[in-house]
This record gives structure tokens, sequence and C-alpha cells, in this order.
DNA sequence: CTGAAAGCGCTTACAG
DNA sequence: CTGAAAGCGCTTACAG
């Protein structure tokens, strides 16, 4: 194991000050370019690596971004996470990712070391359980950007993006409505996230708008997952339901009402729309039509926004908090794009 | 912006030196449980967060691990991940995550970063390209703890969480010769991976253990991905190939298979199988049999074996290194287990 | 059980 | 263009 070369140990060599060889190296004006080169070729010669956490703690900035997501084996957050930290590290910055698992006291937890870990700033979309508000009232006091996405908290005067889940849903069902069908189930997630409440609005929207009624017994809450999709239509299948065309709140619920029709032969006979987001949408026809959501643009903004706050100017005061909301794309041809 | 409080403050307040505090903090006999006590409850009150910075420059340790892997929207990478994180967490540790799009350039950028943020250790597993040797000499000679996964590169010394990929291939293709193929075609990663080597040896393994013939024309290299595995078979059918049985490499290039063979109506006549590893295989069987990969464990023994190096008695000597090879499972029966 | 000293490896701000 | 001083907020090792 190799002793670790220190900013001192080149100026040691070059007869410099260690001040000059960490200006040196950071391309600062103070230094001529002769002296530039000649620092950074010793550096290089003699395997120099910054010691990023002391810089952190001098320069009061880690080059670091805190991502709290409520899972990450879905392929909807699986995308976002991948634009984030492309971008991030495309701007200089890493990830230092930590999972929720849809709990609320867990994101706390999360957040609160990250604010230890001094990030920069910090991308959050919250778990599907009640926020713990307090958390998010101290990230405002010590000062950290924050950036929520796909899944907010109001009025904490942090910025957003978000994807408009109710116009969206609201298409999608219209489209169906416009095909002939006029008793449309909707699977849905829960109430508590604010996605499964939008969706479901945009569901009731639609329905309102072509004056068709919007039956309770038509609608099954309660999950996001494949495993509720199944069980929430087999269960529905048992209890005599006859479906013709389903909306469901997610893609995995797609796929599991999907699993569930095809048990029973009732695949193709089902008009099922659902959100999706990637390749198993476009190869595997598992739902009619599907609302894409843009996973990689969600990623991206949120950290430009978080970037903005971070470099710029400071962060927005409250109510003049920056929220972008990008659209949803409705498909409904499954063709393969040319290649 | 509220002014942080650091261990300092918390010493003024009780007329106690830092240094009384910082030990009481973290537990040390040093200081009497009354002590301890109090200078809790006053640390809580004041909203005092250690900097965790400070802390990894002094103590050496970040209590951070460095995670690099090639894709993070990918089900089985997602997947790994996801457990690497919930179990980092439960030991006390934080994830810096970054993604190297199959590029070896990228890769040794990330784990250049990674060593000069101090991470404690490095997960990683190769991107598809010819691997850049120097970068893992220096994390050698650096002494930092790394554990390979899924895709490792052999003989540097590092300890390794695999899959015994050849032998699930034969497995599986050996089901299919059961069945009474004998005639399957191969749509394989390439070569350059480790993964594609190995699951085409055992592919050919299973071919001559049945006397079967390794012929050429009956298999295609090139990706991992769904557009490969479209595009693979597309190009067959094309060309006038009728397959009657097909193994794909991995579950997205099953996938591509499966919607070109959907597209030309012949989904149901050919005998798919492939690797697969989430709930899309469970729910909407793309394929007639599947080879489940243990993501879940392969993420939690990683982050074991990385552990056990950090925290105890140091790295393992150059061919010593510590291999864990897990079994995959292989599943022809596609009933949803009961819920 | 408590404390004073030294140091981790950098950067910032100020002199010259 | 170069340098000396001070400090970031903690921990380690050594005294008492």
């Amino acid at each position: 194991m190799v002793k670790k070369v220190r900013l001192v140990d080149i100026a040691d060599r070059l007869g410099l000050t260690k001040v000059s060889v960490s200006k040196a190296l950071r391309d600062h004006s103070d230094i001529s370019e002769d002296t530039r080169a000649l620092v950074k070729k010793t550096a290089a010669e003699m395997g120099y690596t910054p010691n990023l956490v002391a810089r952190s703690l001098s320069s009061n900035r880690s080059h670091t971004l805190g991502v709290v997501v409520p899972k990450i084996a879905h392929t909807f957050f699986s995308s976002v996470i991948e634009a984030v930290q492309e971008e991030a590290t495309r701007r200089g910055y890493g990830i230092l990712l930590a999972v929720s698992s849809e709990s609320a006291a867990l994101e706390r937890t999360h957040i609160e070391r990250l604010l230890s870990m001094r990030v920069d700033g910090l991308l959050v979309s919250v778990s599907r359980e009640a926020p713990d508000l307090g958390i998010y009232e101290r990230v405002r006091q010590q000062g950290v950007p924050l950036v929520f996405f796909d899944r907010q908290i109001d009025g904490l005067g942090f910025g957003s993006v978000t994807v408009d889940d109710r116009a969206a849903a609201r298409r999608a069902v219209e489209h169906t409505i416009g095909l002939g069908y006029d008793d449309i189930y909707h699977i849905a997630g829960t109430g508590e996230v604010g996605i499964g409440r939008e969706r479901r609005a945009g569901y009731e929207d639609a329905l309102r708008a072509h004056g068709l009624p919007v039956r309770e017994d038509r609608i099954v809450s309660g999950g996001f997952d494949e495993w509720f999709g199944y069980r929430a239509m087999r269960d529905l299948l048992a209890a005599g339901a006859e479906p013709k065309a389903v909306f469901a709140v997610s893609q995995p619920v797609g796929i599991g009402v999907h699993g569930a029709l095809a048990e029973v032969g009732l695949a193709d006979d089902v008009y099922l729309v659902s959100f999706g987001d990637d390749a198993i949408s476009v190869f595997a026809p598992l739902s009619d039509a599907y609302l894409r959501q843009p996973t990689r643009e969600m990623g991206l903004r949120a950290v430009e926004l978080l970037l903005r706050e971070i470099e710029g100017e400071g962060r927005p005061k409250r109510g003049e908090e920056a929220h972008v909301v990008l659209d949803v794309d409705f498909v409904t041809d499954h063709t393969v794009p040319t290649l």
C-alpha cells in the first residue's frame, strides 16, 4: 500500500509552496502558464489524487448531490436515476443514492445523513407514506437546495419536476371512450401518493366530460406494483366482473392485470391502457396503449434546476419556486421504430 | 439560513471541551453515562448535525462505498443496486453511484473520482469494453478494497460475487434438448464480456453433451438489449430461418426476440428460453422458461464481502481472494405464486 | 473520567 | 506572480 501523495509532496519536490500547487492544479490565474504545466506534469508523474474530502471541508462544497427515491428496481425510477447520474457526471458532480423503500421514517434518516455528508443539494421523490415535514423544514433552515421529482410535496417552497398526471390519465381514458368503451375499470394506486390521486382524478375527469358515471365498484385502489395489479384483476374476475376496458395506474399494475387476464384467456378481449416507460412497452405489447413518461428528461431537468440553485443566485424564495411540468406521450402504436 | 451548530458550540454551552462532546456523542467509554445523556439531549435541542466530511478527514474513514455499474436502467442492475443500497444502509454506509455506460474510459474516470472522494471500498461490475487495467493497479496500490460483481476481471486479486453462467446456460439448453428440440438457436451477447462468453460456452456444452453439432449459423452475437434481440431475430427470419427453439443470452434479448416473433405471428410456435430476473418474467410469460438470477443475494453478498475486507483483517492477498459463485434457478413454471 | 495538543489535506483571504 | 497564516470541524493519541 503506497502512501498517498499530497499537495505538499508535490510542492516539496518542486520547491514551491502547497498553495501555489493547489492553485496551479485548479488553473488559478495567479499562476503562470509554465508553472501550471510543470505542476500538472509532476502531479501526474507522482500519481497525485486530490483528496476531495479535504477539499470539501475547506471549500464548503462537496460537488455531490444526494438523491432519495422510494425504490430503484422499477423501470421508472431506474431510468430517472440513470439520467440524473449521467447529467450530474457531465456537470462534475457525484451522486449519493438512498432508497426510502416507501417509508417516511427512512426518508428522513437518509436526508439527515445526506445533510451530514454535506451534499450540495438534494433531489427527492417522496415516499408513499405521509411525509415527515420536519426534515424538510430543516433542509430549508440549513439552506440546502432541494428539488422534488415525480412525487412532490406542495407548499414547502422547493422546486419540482413532475408530469401532468391528471391530464395524461384523462387523455388515455378519453381515447378509450372514443373507441366506444363506456364502462372502464380503473386499477388505481393509493390516495396518499400524489400520482395516485392525480391519475384517478384524470380518469374521473374523462368520464364526467363524456357524461359517464363514476362508479366506485369500477375502481380498485391499493398499490403500484405487479402483484397488486394481478390480485386486483383476479379478485374482480372472481367476483364475476366482466371488464371490457381497463385503465391501469402504472406499468407494473398493467402487467399484473395482463397476467391475471391471460390466466383465464381474456387478455385479448380486454382493452388495456396503462402508464409505461421502457422497452418492454415497445417490444411486448402487454397493454393496447400506454402513456410514455419522460423519465430521462425528468432526471435531466431535475439536475438542471438543482444546479441552477446551487451554482446560481441562490434558492428562489418561497412562492417563487420553479415548477417544471413535463408532457406525457400517449402511444397507441406498437410498431417497433426502424432500427 | 441558520448557522450550523458545531461540536464546539455544544461544548461551550455545557462548559465541556469539544473532545468530550465528540466522545459522548460516539458513546465512547471515556465519558460517564450521565454526561453522555446530557450531551446527546443538548445536541438534539440545538439541532446538531455532525459534519461527516470533517469526520472523514480526521478519521480517514468515509463510511461510503463507491458503486460502478455499466447501466442502471436494466432490471438486473437496478435490482442488484437496490439490494446493495439497502444492505449498505443497514450497515451504516452510504453509496456513491456511478454509471460507466459500458465505457472503459468512463469506468476509469469514475473510479478515480471515487478514490479521490476516499470511499472505503469499491463495488464494480465492469464495462463491456476491454478494461483499463491501470486503474485497478492503482486501486490495489492505494489499498482500497474492491469486490467485483456479476462481471469481473480475473487474476487481479480482488474478490467477486458472480453467477455460474456457464452451468446455468447449459442447464437451460439441456432442458430444451430434453423437450425434443435438436436445433436450437442462440442469440448471444458479445465475446468481450465474460457473461457472453460463459453463456455461449454453456450452450455449446449442452449441445456437445448430447452429440449435437455446434453450428455457427445458429448463433447470432452482438448485444444484450431488446433492440439487439429484436433485430437479430428479425434478420434471421428475413433470411429464411425457421427456428423452433431459441436460447436468448439475456432477458432483454429474449423480449426483443419475442417481439420479432410476435410480429409475424410466430411467438407461440417457438420455444424460447432466456435469462430473466424480475416480475415481468412471472406475470408476462414472454419466454417459455427462464433462468432466475439471484440479484438481491448478489448485492447483499457483495456488500458483505467488501465490508469484511474494510472492517476486517484487511484485503486477502493475491491468490487468496474470495470468490462467491451463486446458483441460478431455472424456472419452467409460470404459475403466479399464491399471494 | 476529562482535557490540551496536534493533525487530517486542503482552500480562502490577505500580503507582498 | 508567489507565499505565510489561518481555518474548515472533526478525531487520535497522549496526559493527567
